[in-house]
RNA sequence: GCCCAUGUAGCUCAGUUGGCAGAGCACCUCCUUGGUAAGGAGGAGGUCUCGGGUUCGAGUCCCGACAUGGGCUCCA
């Protein structure tokens, strides 16, 4: 625990005393650091409103200035600690639940006493600035079986001007929210009536959409993936067969049930892309790797409680590709989707993320069959190994059928997000029956590698959004140039210039509003729009334009086609910068 | 799904103790025709999310639904 975690730990401690003040008999769940700051867990006889917050942070204030040391104390045995904490159920628990010959301690600063295993400040009085943020729901542990219990939450920092600091940081992040600039740029919209979760995409934002989805589907042609397309709708029966229905049905939509049959919206590909590889004919050991790629819209039943803008909705479209192959070619097929997801990370400018080696845990989702399963992981790691990945283990994120590579990218309030995935299938081409028949003229079961180079087009999207900001790279952005006449009579020039650009492929606007030019500039810059080219007399004399970057900087006058000739190559490229094109790469190998 | 908060014009938000529905921006019209982040005047725009209830009277109080937002093991 560091400095910052202890001296959370302990503003924690403090704000549970603040909180018998006010409730004497509040039972005390947990209280521990946290990224930024803290929180407690109470049972309260009633529910917090932010009047208590204030009242909460003044009490913490008042011990904070007290100057109470913490001292600790470690009982002589466990039913010390559970007669000291008689009366404090979830604390009873949490001694019941200690290890056998683990020291029980407590901490006391003041009149207050915790269950703690420390370590804490030497005094309150070196706690630093805090802030109480908000009250939340918590379950206890969790689980949603147990009581609910009310979790605060607060920050802490050893200096007011580190305090303010971080308030700051969080209003400019709330300034990149998806959600906010979504909607000031007019790119997608939610509505009651059409359904919760599902978003509805502008012009603008299908551009975005179109766009992000060209590039994927040429770089996954450049990398030797194939395209396919399957549907919407699929039979209840291929789910229950395929495991999805036992371990799936509370995230598919409720079923459509005609006279006999009964129909699911697609929530997954995988049973329809193994279905489709067996329509395809017997399949020779020889044609493997065999790599069937979909941007398919799939319909999850998220609970209405976890959806959040473009990051989580029930309708999203996955860059999904099954690569069916044979357990020699794994690792080869690995490097391969490594390496188109590096590529497409990188195009974006998105190098913070890391990569997360998702494991079953103990619980029962997963498949039962741990001789295929230690095959799948012993493969993955072999995999991620010999291309030098760096990764953290985490328990219980697998999926039901295999384990998972995620890449992990963070929003703009640092909630983390799955984005590409890579997974090992030793489970389901055995259940759907695929098979090719091998050397040994024999059928033989294949592998199936999962792959979502940007998870979602939703999702990734809304991560761009808070990455860029809303200033997208000109190859990304809807409006790429704007057109500002300085005056009406510039119009039809303007028309003219707007024509000859749209004929070079480059998406550009003419803003013919009644307004000043002024205005239209800082109409343009709102947006985030990448060029604003103004024309006058004194352009049009030379047929050119007058080029504005949204970063303020003037390129001065450009004839037209110079412009062209300037833009053209930065698009193509899809260069992150405005004025130059990217740098061209060396080859990358490509399998 | 559960806890808490919020829901007023396209957007951002005021709205007093329950007593005629408001502002700025955006939009429309007119004036202005200008050289790199908001020219001026006027106008239109609301079933106060929806459904019940209390009341002489509800945007305001109560109940329910829906939606949005913050959260729901970063483990004493």
């Amino acid at each position: 625990m560091n400095d910052l975690e202890r001296m959370r730990h302990s503003a924690a401690h403090v704000m549970a005393e603040a909180v018998l003040d006010l409730f004497p008999k509040a039972k005390l769940g947990i209280g521990p650091p946290i990224e930024d700051g803290f929180y407690y867990d109470l049972d309260l006889p009633r529910s917090l409103t932010p009047d208590d917050l204030a009242a909460i942070e003044e009490r913490m204030r008042a011990h904070i200035a007290a100057d109470e040391r913490f001292e600790s104390e470690v009982f002589p045995t466990r039913e010390a600690a559970l007669d000291h904490f008689a009366g404090q159920p979830y604390k009873e628990e949490l001694i019941r639940d200690l290890p056998e010959g683990e020291a029980i301690s407590l901490y006391r600063n003041g009149p207050f006493v915790d269950l703690c295993r420390g370590p804490h400040v030497a005094s309150t009085s070196e706690i630093g600035a805090i802030k109480l943020m908000s009250v939340a729901g918590a379950y206890w542990r969790g689980d949603e079986g147990r009581p609910m219990l009310q979790r605060i939450y607060g920050t802490a920092w050893p200096t007011q001007a580190e305090l303010d600091a971080y308030l700051v940081l969080l209003e400019e992040a709330r300034k990149r929210d998806h959600r906010k600039l979504g909607r000031e740029l007019g790119l997608f919209y939610f509505n009651e009536e059409v359904g919760a979760g599902i978003p509805l995409f502008s012009p603008k934002g299908e551009q975005l959409r179109y766009q992000m989805e060209r590039y994927v589907r040429e770089a996954q042609t450049r990398h030797g993936y194939e395209h396919v397309w399957t549907g919407h709708l699929v039979k209840e029966s291929l789910y229950r067969r395929s495991g999805h229905w036992d371990n799936y049905a509370d995230v598919m939509f409720p079923p459509m049930i005609d006279e006999e049959v009964t129909f699911r919206l697609k929530p997954m590909n995988c049973p329809s892309h193994m279905t489709l590889y067996n329509e395809m004919g017997v399949h020779s050991y020889r044609d493997l790797p065999l790599r069937l790629a979909e941007f398919a819209t799939l319909y999850r039943y998220e609970i209405s409680g976890t959806l959040s803008g473009l990051t989580r909705v029930r309708a999203l479209t996955q860059d999904d590709c099954h690569i069916f192959c044979t357990e020699e070619q794994i690792q080869e097929e690995f490097s391969r989707c490594l390496h188109l997801v590096t590529e497409v990370l990188e195009t974006y400018g998105l190098t913070d993320y890391r990569v997360q080696l998702s494991l079953p845990g103990g619980e029962g989702k997963y498949v039962n069959d741990p001789e295929k399963w230690e095959k799948a992981i012993a493969a993955l790691r072999a995999s991620l190994d010999a291309n030098g990945v760096a990764y953290d283990a985490a328990e219980g994120e697998a999926a039901f059928y295999g384990p998972k590579a995620d890449f992990m990218a963070k929003d703009a309030l640092g909630r983390e997000w799955q984005l590409s995935t890579i997974q090992v299938d030793f489970i389901q081409p055995a259940r759907l029956g695929c098979e090719y028949i091998g050397e040994d003229s024999a059928a033989h079961t294949p592998v199936v590698l999962h792959r979502a180079v940007t998870g979602s087009t939703e999702r990734f999207l809304g991560v761009i959004i808070e990455h860029f900001a809303g200033a997208f790279p000109v190859w990304l952005a809807p409006v790429q140039a704007k057109l500002i006449p300085i005056a009406d009579r510039h119009l039809p020039y303007m028309q003219e210039v707007a024509a000859k650009l749209a004929a070079a492929g480059i998406r550009a606007e003419v803003d013919s509003s009644n307004n000043r030019m002024n205005n239209k500039i800082r109409a343009a810059q709102v947006q985030k729009i990448p060029y604003m080219l103004v024309a006058g007399d004194r352009d049009i004399e030379g047929g050119a334009v007058s080029v504005r970057l949204r970063s303020e900087e003037q390129l001065g006058a450009m004839k037209i086609d110079d412009f062209i000739a300037f833009i053209t190559p930065i698009i193509e490229t899809k260069s992150l910068d405005l004025k130059e094109a990217r740098a061209a790469k060396e080859a990358a190998a490509v399998g």
